[in-house]
DNA sequence: CCGTATCCTCTGTGATACTG
DNA sequence: CAGTATCACAGAGGATACGG
């Protein structure tokens, strides 16, 4: 029947539109967004890391930036920062047992970006309408 | 022997350092980046939505932000914009073939969302060290 | 209903200089 | 080497009003 048809669809939308917001994003939106974090984290995804070495292997990050948003990830427990009393002083960053969890998602995130960018070169080379449509009336 | 075996740790070391940078990762970045994308995308992902539809489920967005990170995901190709020519006007919101691919980058990032928050939870009821550690000189 | 146009705020970020 | 302390600023984000 259609107007039952119909209204089950409709009931479902209508359950489907309270979506609950979803506290498990916005939590971990709060542990990666900045500018550098995630940059940082596919470094030490590799391996443990000096301060200076980040420095060096992350493109454009001031000392203040690599400071603040390395505090920031040991502040969520992600990341350790082992202190060497040596001179000259020496300090270790590496994830945490807990940011070891995050290896997934950054690598779901690069795998994800190299497909895009595959995607972007293919469009560069073939005339594309930008999925503006107009349905018909 | 003792110092072979730390001449080749550094040699990978070494290699190792020399990251390239990861292009895969800024292009998801600059697809991501926006206080709003995720949440955006988390909404389509369950199904097709209107524009009032999304403003009302992502609590705090302005009409304004919804507007142009729509427009950036549609520039990206990550969503498609499909208009009714009807009274009242009216536009769907949806993935593109290709934002599908991104329902897993979602999924994974609630999933550790999710994770973390339990872990959260558990570390407020005893105390903590913060990983802050110093090395035995 | 679904936007665009303005204007304004404020946070994240960057540059520079100085310390243990 | 590995930071902290200031200052300054762009640009992302927000508020409001108007238009198709």
């Amino acid at each position: 029947m259609y107007s039952m048809e119909k209204m089950t669809e409709e009931l479902c939308k209508e359950h489907a539109k309270l979506t609950e917001p979803p506290p498990e994003i916005e939590a971990t939106l709060a542990v990666l967004s900045g500018k550098w974090k995630i940059l940082i984290l596919w470094q030490l995804m590799r391996r443990e890391c000096r301060f200076n070495e980040l420095r060096r292997a992350i493109k454009g990050v001031s000392q203040h930036m690599l400071t603040t948003q390395l505090r920031d990830l040991e502040r969520h427990g992600i990341i350790t920062r082992t202190i060497f009393p040596e001179v000259p002083p020496r300090v270790e960053y590496a994830l945490s047992e807990h940011g070891e969890s995050l290896k997934n998602v950054i690598r779901t995130l690069a795998t994800w970006g190299h497909t895009h960018l595959r995607r972007q070169q293919a469009a560069t080379s073939r005339p594309v309408t930008r999925g503006r449509k107009v349905a018909a009336g």
